[in-house]
RNA sequence: CGCGGAGUGGAGCAGUUUGGUAGCUCGUCGGGCUCAUAACCCGAAGGUCGUAGGUUCAAAUCCUGCCUCCGCAA
């Protein structure tokens, strides 16, 4: 089939390295966001999609707006049987997904309807589900609210990172890409509807979330702290400075939240039960193992954080 | 010139304000204790204090340039 490519992050690079591979399909452009300024020199990144695309020789077109009928005719043109979208970063509008005749697909991080929106394997994760998967669907208007096509499920692990799962899920995301465009072609799937009663919604991660509530149990900790990993990271303050917490375990001790109840290991109280730290980074520091952290800043057992 | 923190034996830190050739915890190596040990005791090795220059009788410490790493903000 010829298909638009339209992604951004790395979450969509397997989908598209895949499609390149099939040998069925062909790519007729990718579409991904513009080029952004990065870290703390600004450099102007590329997109991890556009990388992949160029690589492959594929056309890159990264407008600011799909809005607006130039942006529908110059994707007309291409003649897409179907438009791909995995994470692009923003709405089509109605113009864009009426073009294919087989509509736009979309590969997202979840088990519709559940978790719908932006971060949906970052929200299973910090909210301890131990099960997800990815979804096919025929994009609407709506966000996420497309009739399904595909779903394929795995477990979330107990110590799996949301970087991790994605890393998972954006591989079997590739697969049910293949499969979803393959029986499309063929007519053997049928839509179906998503029950909205069920749904809930993923929001984007902030900030804000990212400081670590002790008085919580040792299990929702431990689930923030990973939801949170790679990005933007659970934190705690320690002598009035960030410390943040990459990776943590749960062990069966108790103390008065926040409270350090072992120095070797690192072990920090909540609200029930216990955590051991086991990576950590304070403001201005490198990345180093709880245990040298604490070796070196002298903490003594009963002192707490915060 | 966006704001800020930091570069000290293998690791993490202290020491810098009040200049006088370096200390702590851990690791490593050797020995001892022990049924045994990641536990404990004794001992040892290992540092151009990021780099270049300056001030000084004397610089990890004060001054200047440069390099590198990192947090925030974007």
């Amino acid at each position: 089939m010829n298909i638009v490519f339209m992604g951004t992050p790395d979450f969509a690079v397997p989908s598209l390295n895949a499609l390149a591979a099939s040998g069925k399909h062909t790519v007729k452009a990718v579409y991904t966001q513009p080029d952004k300024p990065v870290g703390r020199k600004r450099v102007l990144t590329p997109p991890d999609v556009k990388v992949c695309a160029l690589e492959h020789g594929f056309e890159v077109r990264q407008p600011d707006s799909l809005k607006g009928g130039e942006q529908a005719k110059a994707m007309a043109e291409l003649e897409p049987d179907v438009i791909v979208v995995i994470a692009y970063g923003k709405l089509l509008p109605e113009s864009i997904l009426s073009v294919p005749k087989y509509g736009c697909i979309n590969i997202h991080g979840s088990l519709l309807p559940k978790y719908r929106g932006a971060a949906p394997i970052q929200r299973a994760v910090i909210d301890g589900e131990k099960t997800t998967g990815v979804t096919s669907m025929l994009m609407d208007k709506g966000l996420d609210t497309g009739d399904m096509l595909i779903s394929r499920s795995t477990q979330i692990l107990p110590d799996e990172t949301a970087g991790e799962l994605f890393d998972r899920l954006s591989i079997m995301g590739a697969d049910v890409l293949l499969e979803t465009l393959d029986k499309l072609e063929k007519g053997e799937i049928t839509p179906i509807k998503q029950d909205d009663s069920k749904s809930n919604y993923a929001s984007m991660l902030s900030k804000e979330e990212c400081l670590i509530d002790w008085n919580l149990s040792a299990q929702e900790v431990h689930n923030k702290v990973r939801g949170m990993n790679p990005w933007p990271i659970a934190v705690t303050m320690f002598k009035g400075k960030k410390l943040k917490i990459f990776k943590t375990k749960t062990v069966c001790r108790s103390g008065k939240p926040a409270c350090v109840l072992s120095v070797d290991p690192p072990i920090i109280a909540c609200g029930k039960d216990a955590v051991e730290l086991t990576e950590v980074q304070l403001e201005g520091k490198n990345k180093m193992s709880a245990e040298d952290f604490f070796r070196g800043q002298r903490i003594g057992t009963g002192s707490f954080l915060e």
